[in-house]
DNA sequence: CGCGTTTGACCCGCGC
DNA sequence: GCGCGGGTCAAACGCG
């Protein structure tokens, strides 16, 4: 029954003290602002004791209740004076909040009146029913041993008494200050969170209004040319504030984001968001690759010219002195993974490592040793892999010379039919309408994953159960994960494209490593034959959609083979958001004419362009899409989720976003433009619902659909959803990141 | 001869 | 620091 001399009571013996009926907790008061939470809890549980475990609803871990300061201190009162210690009821001002040697109190009880002073060390012997005549046996302690629990004068014992209130009131500061603290970190987090938003958005605007002209109109009133200057111009100043170190003045973005729609989201996140330059900052350094990152500095700067990346300079020891120029290049491309030549200018260069990192696999089922995706290839090397009998083939985009694009062909160990075509990086060059497709569809699919894959904002997104799911877990269809992909220590997008039934498509994204996240992440959605579904453990739930003619076996993925691949990719499970099947349906066919090239049956992409059956094929699917998108989308609390996620993972995706989907490839309507520098088109954050893509984006499937998910999501969130509801708790699961999850509670 | 593939060597990052 | 594995290079080779 010794008091631990140590004075720290350790939660381990919480219990055990919780049982005994007499116990002697010291209570020890750390100083320093660092470790206080620690303090809180330590102080939190010793006083439990004192309290006689009546006041167990008032845990760290109940510390999301708002709790009155007021409230807190009566309860405590009466805590206290349930116990008996106390002849009066106690009250308590804080007469001071801090002093060198503690913190004071007074208390206001007739005629008591005493002063309290914590003390640092407090040790409450005996606060239990033991002793209820007003001999309480308690000590104050300062520096002497525990004492001996003997029976103590009045005075002692009131002293003793109002050491406690003043130990709880201090805890109960203090709790609120860790609540305060709380609360900061989380409003600085939601901050962060929702200036990322802000600049990817502004980006998406910038995009807009320079490439889609016709969609800025389309979301509605601030959408005007100026506004998306404003976007630019804020962009680049942004840029330029960075190199010149001195914060950005959020209020452009605040403008801009009432532009968006957006602001009604972020305020019903965060009430009382105060967009201040300080915040600024921290968006812009919430990576420490970015500051180091050339891009930042690269504006106008041909890659070559570019300040070496650590990478870079590391690279540059090598001692392939004798390279062809060519090889040079491709050296410089791999660092600069998005560096375009240099007549090419500087939008296009995304020094992002994670974006450069990033990979997306395709599965396929394919006999042939490579698909057919449009682009050039040639092979470079080959290496049996680990893992793996069968070898890994490593192709570079020979299209251009200098294009940094990779890919690398591998069979599945699992299953030698399925064919894993792992892209890395963004072309940097026109490409024909298939390879554009598949080259979009592996750029923002990247750029998708690499946003939610970047940081911490994950608790804000929600917990509804799982549509997506992002964990270290592998899901139900582990059959899919790649095994062993290329990319153990890539963040990486698979694309499978070969599961289970021939009518359904499964994305995952997994995150091996992430350099900017310990987080697995895992995003997982199936869209069968006109059926959305999702799956939660053994229970699924789905979302019937009209059901659509000829399709019959046709894989889903049939038109994945190209341009498909760039809806379903991007938005799978989402993907039937994909804004070529736009919620009008309008683009379908259009979407359709500029990806004619696909195979029939097998999934694998075809080698000859516009098969009639294919093109007959895919305006049923369109319209699946369509209807699945519609249905999606009149789900509150579906599109509400969906959003949440998706704000999160775009929220996440700043580091990545100035350019990530700048090089969206073979982007007819844009070539040039990319050419002469490809904005960063991000997302469309907000639009209104049912506002038609612009017919360019028919060019963009992939950053289309992203777009037209994040407008419906984000359209049904401001317009049906208060945001509170949306960002729960994300839990994390033991070990590898956290599950978020979302799905429709409701069938529409 | 030009182009693409093959293939062994090399470089580099990472984990131990 | 060392070994391993992934990724790349570039000479050698093959093919049209
Ligand atoms: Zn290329």
């Amino acid at each position: 029954m010794g008091s631990p001399s140590g004075g720290v009571v350790e939660k381990e013996e919480e219990n055990r003290f919780d049982s005994m009926p007499m116990t002697t907790a010291v209570v020890q008061k750390q100083s320093g602002s660092s470790g206080r939470v620690d303090m809180v809890r330590k102080i939190d549980l010793s006083l439990k004791l004192a309290e006689d475990s009546d006041d167990k609803d008032e845990e760290m871990e109940s510390d999301e209740h708002e709790l009155n300061t007021q409230t807190r201190l009566d309860h405590q009162m009466c805590s206290v004076e349930d116990t008996g210690a106390n002849n009066h009821p106690v009250q308590i001002q804080v007469s001071q909040q801090h002093s060198d040697d503690g913190y004071a109190f007074t208390c206001e009880v007739k005629g008591c009146g005493s002063e309290v002073r914590e003390r640092d060390h407090l040790v409450v012997d005996s606060l239990t029913q033991r002793d209820k005549t007003g001999s309480d046996r308690s000590t104050v302690d300062n520096e002497s041993p525990p004492p001996s629990p003997v029976g103590l004068p009045a005075s002692a014992a009131s002293k003793l008494k109002d050491e406690l209130i003043a130990a709880r009131t201090e805890i109960t500061r203090l709790r609120q200050e860790n609540d305060r603290f709380r609360s900061v970190l989380m409003h600085l987090t939601m901050e962060h969170h929702n200036l990322q938003m802000l600049v990817v958005a502004s980006m998406q605007r910038h995009s807009d209004s320079t490439i889609y002209p016709v969609q800025s109109l389309l979301t509605q009133d601030a959408s005007s040319t100026p506004a998306a200057h404003g976007a630019l111009t804020s962009r680049n100043s942004d840029r330029e504030n960075l190199r010149a170190g001195s914060p950005l003045k959020s209020t452009v973005h605040v403008k801009i984001a009432k532009h968006m729609g957006l602001v009604h989201a972020l305020n019903s996140q965060v009430p009382k968001v105060e967009v201040t330059t300080r915040s600024r900052p921290r968006t812009g350094s919430a990576s420490p690759e970015r500051s180091t990152s050339p891009t930042e500095s690269l504006q106008g700067c041909p890659p070559m010219l570019h300040p070496p990346s650590p990478a870079e300079e590391s690279d540059q020891p090598r001692k392939r002195a004798s390279e062809p120029t060519e090889h040079k290049a491709n050296k410089s491309m791999k660092l600069a993974q998005n560096g375009a030549p240099s007549d090419v200018p500087v939008t296009q260069v995304e020094g992002d490592s994670n974006f450069r990192k990033a990979r997306v696999s395709v599965r396929t089922r394919s006999d042939a040793s490579t698909i057919n995706d449009g682009c050039q290839w040639r092979k470079y090397g080959q290496k049996m892999a680990k893992g793996n009998p069968c070898p890994r083939a490593y192709y570079r985009c020979t299209v251009m010379s200098g294009c940094p694009v990779r890919k690398q062909v591998q069979r599945c160990a699992k299953d030698t039919s399925i064919l894993v075509s792992t892209y890395e990086g963004t072309h940097n060059h026109p490409l024909s309408t298939a390879a554009a497709a598949m080259a979009s569809t592996t750029s923002a699919a990247a750029s998708m994953f690499l946003a939610g894959s970047t940081s911490c904002d994950m608790t804000f997104m929600t917990s509804a159960p799982q549509f997506m799911q992002m964990a270290g877990s592998q899901g139900p269809n582990p059959a899919a994960v790649p095994t062993n992909t290329a990319s153990a220590s890539f963040p990486s997008i698979t694309l499978d494209l070969t599961n289970g039934p021939m009518n359904q498509l499964g994305l995952r994204l997994t995150n091996s490593s992430g350099s900017t996240t310990t987080n697995l992440q895992h995003l997982q959605g199936v869209i069968t034959n006109g059926v959305v579904t999702s799956q939660r453990g053994s229970q699924q739930q789905f979302m019937t959609v009209p059901k659509q003619p000829a399709t019959g076996n046709t894989p889903m993925f049939l038109m994945n083979g190209t341009a498909g691949a760039a809806v379903v990719t991007n938005c799978a499970p989402l993907s039937n958001l994909g804004s070529a099947f736009s919620p009008a349906g309008t683009l379908s066919n259009q979407f359709m004419q500029h990806h004619p090239s696909v195979e029939s049956s097998s999934g694998v992409f075809s080698k000859h362009p516009a098969g009639p059956q294919t093109q007959a094929l895919q305006p049923s699917l369109a319209e699946s899409v369509t209807a699945a998108t519609a249905m999606i989308t009149s789900d509150p609390k579906f599109t509400a989720a969906l959003a949440a996620a998706i704000t999160s993972i775009i929220g996440q995706q700043n580091q990545n976003s100035r350019n990530q989907f700048s090089q969206v490839v073979g982007n007819q309507t844009r070539q040039g433009q990319q050419n002469a520098s490809s904005p960063p088109s991000a997302f469309t954050t907000v639009a209104p619902s049912g506002s038609v893509v612009s017919p360019h984006s028919s060019a963009a499937p992939g950053e289309a659909a992203l777009s037209t998910v994040l407008k419906s999501a984000l359209m049904s969130l401001t317009k049906d959803q208060p945001a509170n509801g949306l960002f729960n708790s994300v839990k994390p699961t033991p070990g590898h990141g956290f599950v978020v999850a979302a799905v429709p509670n409701r069938r529409p």
